[in-house]
DNA sequence: TCAAGTATTTGAAAGCTTTCAATTTAATGC
DNA sequence: GCATTAAATTGAAAGCTTTCAAATACTTGA
């Protein structure tokens, strides 16, 4: 590989005049500018950028850490970030957390070695970042903290509006007459399953539906959370007619469990999910649901962080993005009726016109109004 | 941060004797080795892995060049190649290509200048990387090869068993009693398309079924693909009864087409996929499918990247790995009875015994043999 | 044409390791 | 206790860039 160097052989400078050139880091005649341009077009040479970071202090690589690439909320909020990264000229460092504090503690020690400009993290259950960060701001390379945040979080941070979004999810199945809604929460301790939590309690309050303890239950974030959580819901008497699962894995596991319990979905149950599309679509029925806008949680977070690194020194930024429900099939009007006739023999002749529920669940929804649409401008803002 | 001079002062010793303990490469006296490692603990000094990489003329890092972390399958592979680097010290840079060729090239190069260990590939579409890798090879770096391969490729390659996956589909819906099998191939510039095309074509000969060239659709890889392909193929005459989705994404797509054309699956037409688990699961019906093991992709090309990184200097490997055929319901046994009633009023009164047909499925896949019966052992060999 | 001032260019140091030849210390055998 | 070997330790160079003070070249005005 060609270094600096032979760069400065090769144009008749010096390397600190090279550098210059490289970095417009001073006045260089034009003629001399161009004898070294053309020394590096003829080469090929490209800086270092492992000796371009020992000397700034600083990489182009920007530390990404989440819990578990593999839980398909994440690969968006990566990709999102990446994006923004490279077409900025940085690099991501990709760690995986498995939600295992001490393996976080890991990866934002041994990140610091490559003296990243800065890292994105979305945080493992229990992650306290706040000393690590601190750290770190210390050393000049920014932190933003995405999706969750921890207990006293301060620094900057980009969030979705779980609150607003678990609002308009239970407000919708209250509005279609629902009043036995139950709520799968995720673990209590993250601060996005508590905001879905207080979202939901305060659409339920609105609408002059008693919260029911019972219907609570708290369940891992995942399909099995979802399954097992639904046996115990629709066991209940009085069996809840909605079920609102926040986030799609817990979704996923109660659309599994509600034909094991002999019932269908959304003639007896209906259910709305929390998360990403490319999920949802898919199901059967496909799930209504409220839609993160995980890939720009990842841009928006990577020009924070860039903005940092370019010098903004202003205050913590909090930064929360809109959600937007998705209506599709498995929410439909609750009526005595339906469900007198659901525990019957549950939906038989009813295959004839399959659009039938849809149908009405979704006139009936556009009689609400228009909360489902989002200004796109929103996912263009800077933030 | 604390750098090994202060190490060395601290412990009352030189800098090479510094190195020599971190990095076991010289013998040092207990007592000197004690003194190093307990100035290291009071410091909390951790060695840079820029100066590291710069000196040694190759960091700990490993490039990891996708085309699109948005493609639910690739999310998988990353994350096992990060978790065989991670346990061996290093770490995984991540680049998306969208398929496009210019962006590919434009990662390796770049990346070069980062010094990594060596470099894990999935080629885009077109993808040449050859001159590329030689030139990594040169510079001390290895390449690995995943999932496809690029015309000509001799290094190192970890690949599905793309022929024999495909083989398994297509016999599977053969022995069902299906004859007219339809296929919606990839891209058939992409290796692994062709192979999986290959595979088809192969058991049908094998099953004495004339391949219909109307009834081998080629698709991009995606929901759209499969989408188009099906409204094409289910208006052909005879109508196919059967259709082999090269991938889980165009499965989705044929899913969502079949219902669109008043038809039913498996009734009406039986479905198989080829990809990964998540998806399929949650489909409606549950898709049988050909399981690619993506993690152990993942984790073969790291594992074989990292041999090379430590001196394995053998021939070129060409690793692959077996598939499994998972069944679902959105197979069914084919007769003659079955397609006339399905022509007529579809799956009315079927619904009341909903596990029939994937029952006596199963009791006719079984009846066929073992081949779903993976060794799992495989999945730990080394490759 | 010269002085003064500005614009360019240079050279060396610094950033942190690894590595290798050279030096110092310890061990062994007699 | 000494010579010889083996083992441990050292010091400096090298790897490639950036940066800064110092040096040089050029421009302008008189």
């Amino acid at each position: 590989m060609a270094n600096m160097k032979k760069i400065a052989d090769l144009a008749g400078v010096s390397l600190g005049t090279v550098s210059h050139v490289l970095n417009n880091s001073a006045g260089v005649r034009e003629s001399v500018r161009k004898r070294v341009l053309d020394a590096v077009e003829a080469t090929g040479y490209q800086p270092s950028q492992l000796a371009r970071g020992l000397r700034r202090d600083k990489t182009n690589m920007l530390g990404m850490i989440i819990p578990d690439l593999t839980n398909p909320f994440f690969p968006a909020v990566v990709r999102g970030a990446e994006d923004v990264a490279f077409s900025n000229g940085y690099r991501l460092i990709l760690c995986n957390t498995d939600n295992d504090h001490s393996k976080e503690l890991a990866h934002l020690n041994a990140l610091r070695t490559y003296l990243p400009a800065g890292l994105i993290v979305i945080p493992s259950n229990f992650s306290d970042l706040t000393v690590q960060a601190q750290s770190y701001r210390k050393a000049g390379a920014a932190v933003v903290c995405v999706d969750r945040l921890p207990r006293d979080w301060e620094g900057d941070s980009v969030t979705v509006a779980n609150d607003e979004g678990a609002y308009r999810a239970a407000g919708l199945l209250a509005r279609m007459g629902h009043n036995q809604i139950a709520v799968i929460t995720g673990p209590l301790h993250l601060t996005n399953a508590q905001d879905r939590l207080a979202g939901f309690n305060r659409a339920l309050e609105d609408s002059g539906i008693a919260v029911q303890p019972d219907y609570v239950q708290e369940a891992t974030f995942d399909r099995e959370g979802g399954y097992s959580k639904t046996l115990i819901l629709l066991r209940m008497l009085p069996r809840p007619t909605a079920i609102f699962a926040t986030n799609d894995m817990i979704a996923i596991g109660v659309l599994i469990a509600i034909p094991e319990m002999g019932l269908k979905c959304p003639e007896d149950v209906s259910v709305v999910g929390f998360d990403n599309q490319a999920f949802a679509e898919t199901t059967s029925p496909p799930l209504t649901f409220v839609h993160q806008p995980g890939y720009q949680l990842g841009t928006t977070a990577a020009r924070i962080l860039l903005d940092r690194v370019s010098g903004d020194v202003g205050p913590a930024k909090h930064c929360v993005l809109q959600t937007e429900l998705k209506f599709r099939s498995s929410v439909a009007v609750h009526s005595d009726a339906s469900t007198r006739q659901a525990r019957g023999k549950s939906a038989s002749g009813r295959k004839g016109k399959p659009l039938r529920t849809a149908g009405s669940a979704i006139r009936a929804y556009q009689d609400f109004g228009t909360e489902a649409a989002e200004d796109p401008g929103n996912l263009k803002a800077p933030y």
